[in-house]
DNA sequence: CTGTTAGCGCGTTCAG
DNA sequence: CTGAACGCGCTAACAG
């Protein structure tokens, strides 16, 4: 019958009639250990199924090998996406990843930073909540020594770090699409105004415009809240035009979707009387019978990755430099072009 | 310039001139404090921004306030959903989820189990790798006092705590629904052989079909590796047969979405020439303009949500009763009934 | 090459 | 009601 505690170094140390130090240096390959104690000291601790008790580790070392992970939600694909490529990394790299869900709300984000504060993560991947206005927490966690690189949902203020897509070259290259199958009557479902993400979309899609010398007609920029009924509500906008765009851009294949399915109950054909392009290239579109004509993928995986790797940066820069002041302070910005892909049709 | 140093409550106590356990028992509202100190103290606290040390904590208490949740794949919409009730419900309890995705690799699984244990989690929920046959980890976690549940992808031992999807139900009703639209050519594209999911799946449509004396046709019954390839293959094998099968009956989703693919590729039309019902209820049903016949719900999200209240059980009982051997040991399942849902045409 | 000692931050006896 | 002392498991500085 095990009495189910686990083995220490002490344990070790006794039975071996050595000191603690020693086991603990013989485990770490210490090279001032004689080599016979050091193969005593492992075949023991093979024997008792030994582990390093790694509370006791993180607790010294002020290191925990930890990085909080904070998103919207999990079950958005775009997240899943991101996530499984930040785990997996992490994972490689001997580090573990804890979880969190904002469900876009800024209270309980701000809760779950506190709790990963309060758990020492070396580091911390955020993509922020969409209605969150106040970033105090940035500073908190500078002074805690926490780094932080944000990804996707970005706050719009200078000294954070972030993995930032670039929305435009991918709008640019959806309107040259469009142009390019004749369509001049293109039209835009927009996010929440306040958001970076939407802001940028829109100078780029006035801007397309503009090369290609289509004068910009207000009533073809809609915008959503990111709701079902928002979404739908905004392509009705469009569809009771006098005049109704041939073809649209939305905010996110989200948006699409549920635009679709308003067409469609509007009794328009998709692909036929009305054209899409949105951002995101969500997997299922292989699958669909009237998928967009176009996606602009952003790279979610990627944008994870590299978010993790800025991450790991920080980190050893904050555990090399003693002053953590400007390497922590200074926002470094990596931009991920957005891109045309899957000419679905 | 802040020095970055978190205070401790050495240093409250230092300030306040008083003993750090009349602070630690202050700050945890210990009522043998008198009204003042605990104010001051708190006040101080406040004001300090002190935040407790939650890797002493942890390291002292034996305890981390966390669980590991490993799952084959954090993008399938199925996990997703589960991990992102997970989370839901520890966050609301205080506690912390920590990730890891096996990508249905048996080692990889393993070494994820060996970190997390390393971590010192407090317990475990786990869906296997489809193909991890060995299960000797379940007693190297109980040894340490690990509480596991399984769901989904759950290991065919007694002595294991599970949730377990009862999928039978959902098949009978998806044959009944068959039937009744006078379809009796049913077909049966399973999962590999080996998964007990597979099995259970495939009796029930065995007994299924014999409640409404429709006699098996072994032709009917088909096999894929769940992946893409695989999946076509299947379809095909049904479609090529000289009396092909009018109703098609899924061993999940994405089955049904590569077959519907190969559907359309060889001319047919789904809902038309052929029909599919499938398991797991995928969101995505709504915005297809040719949706299964109907979905079998799994119920992810609470089955995620049973895992981690039955594991709690077990953390309160390890906790409790001091010899954890029954409690532990004994496997204690939960049934969760599979259901039809989603009559999409 | 190895042992001794100290201490990380906290909760918890045991004494007052 | 409060303080002094101890120890969780481990590493590291300082002796030999």
């Amino acid at each position: 019958m095990n009495k189910g505690k686990q083995p220490t170094i002490k344990e070790i140390a006794k039975r071996l009639k050595i000191s603690t130090s020693t086991v603990s240096r013989a485990l770490n390959d210490h090279p001032s250990i004689g080599l016979v104690t050091t193969m005593r000291v492992k075949k023991l601790a093979e024997e008792l199924n030994y582990e390093p008790n790694r509370t006791a580790i993180f607790f010294k070392q002020r290191k925990t090998f930890t990085i909080g992970v904070i998103l919207p939600s999990l079950s958005e694909a775009f997240f899943s996406a991101a996530i499984s490529e930040i785990e997996n990394l992490a994972n490689s790299n001997n580090y573990t990843v804890i979880l969190g869900q904002s469900l876009d709300d800024p209270e309980r984000e701000l809760r779950i930073i506190n709790t990963m504060k309060g758990h020492r993560v070396d580091g911390i991947i955020l993509s922020s909540a969409k209605n969150t206005r106040e970033f105090d927490y940035i500073a908190v966690l500078q002074q805690a020594g926490i780094p932080v690189v944000f990804f996707d949902c970005v706050p719009d203020l200078v000294h954070t770090n972030a993995i930032v897509s670039n929305l435009k070259t991918g709008m640019h290259e959806a309107i040259d699409t469009f142009v390019s199958c004749g369509h001049h009557a293109i039209a835009f479902i927009n996010g929440p105004a306040h958001l970076p993400a939407s802001k940028e979309r829109e100078e780029a899609f006035v801007e397309a415009l503009a090369n290609h010398n289509i004068s910009l007609n207000k009533d073809y920029i809609v915008y959503t809240d990111l709701s079902e009924k928002g979404n739908e509500q905004a392509v009705l906008e469009l569809l009771n035009l006098s005049t109704r765009p041939s073809a649209v851009i939305s905010f996110n294949d989200y948006v699409t979707l549920d635009a679709m399915n308003a067409v469609r109950k509007k009794g328009l054909t998709v692909n036929q009387d009305i054209f899409f392009i949105s951002y995101a290239n969500y997997p299922i579109w292989k699958y669909m019978e009237n998928p967009p004509m176009a996606s602009i993928e952003q790279f979610p995986g990627k944008q994870g990755a590299l978010a993790l790797q800025m991450l790991f940066d920080l980190i050893d820069k904050n555990v090399a430099g003693g002053t953590e002041d400007t390497s922590l302070t200074d926002g470094q910005r990596i931009v991920l072009e957005s891109k045309l892909v899957n000419q679905h049709l």
